[in-house]
DNA sequence: ACTATATTTCGATAAGTATCGAAATGATGA
DNA sequence: TCATCATTTCGATACTTATCGAAATATAGT
């Protein structure tokens, strides 16, 4: 991964809300949640920003490669793009 | 650290001119060079933009709490902020 | 088909930022 | 003290972005 990549990783990470989506939904994989009714709606009650702003911010975290998702019905999905995750977690290591 | 804080880090983080500089200076650290002539200089050279730009950016490293500077006579050092490299590196852990 | 709910698109705005060149400041050595 | 080199500050500009409200689109259930 280069490093204008990398940047648009963090440039994705850089903004509060936006941080607070993206551990929002890496907690979701974990507890494998599902089912959970509206996604974006939990979110807009956990951040106090309008439903347009936080569909901006899922696009923007998609763009970067960071999740993915999909529509399930009404309702969104998000994924956790794992590999993206690893070179994080490994981005400065050694 | 508050997610306000670690958004912060990654701001610091998502230029790209700024995250080659971060890298330029774990890569000084990791190789234990010193005495290098001048810094700000050498990041001119290979990144291509002036001195005025690279001191804003080295400001935003260190309010964002990633690296420390220091003045050696004529020179400027930079040293990384390990504490924050660890949460960096920990921060989507398990 | 109609309605209610979920999400996205659009257009606007206010605020932030990367970069520049010029000037100012600081430090060294002659 | 003067000249030179390193770095920072200042002021400006062009660009990006977070957010909003309104409108459009999609989906499900009745």
């Amino acid at each position: 991964m280069t490093v204008k990549q990398m940047a648009r990783v963090h440039k994705a990470l850089s903004n509060e809300n936006r941080l607070e989506i993206f551990m929002s939904i890496l907690q979701h994989e974990k507890q494998r949640y599902k089912d959970d009714g509206c996604f974006i709606c939990q979110l807009m009650d956990k951040l106090r920003i309008g439903a347009p702003t936080i569909s901006h911010h899922l696009k923007e975290l998609t763009d970067a490669g960071l999740i993915t998702t999909e529509k399930q019905g009404k309702f969104l999905t998000a994924h956790i793009n794992k590999d993206i995750l690893d070179e994080l977690n490994n981005e400065f290591n050694i």
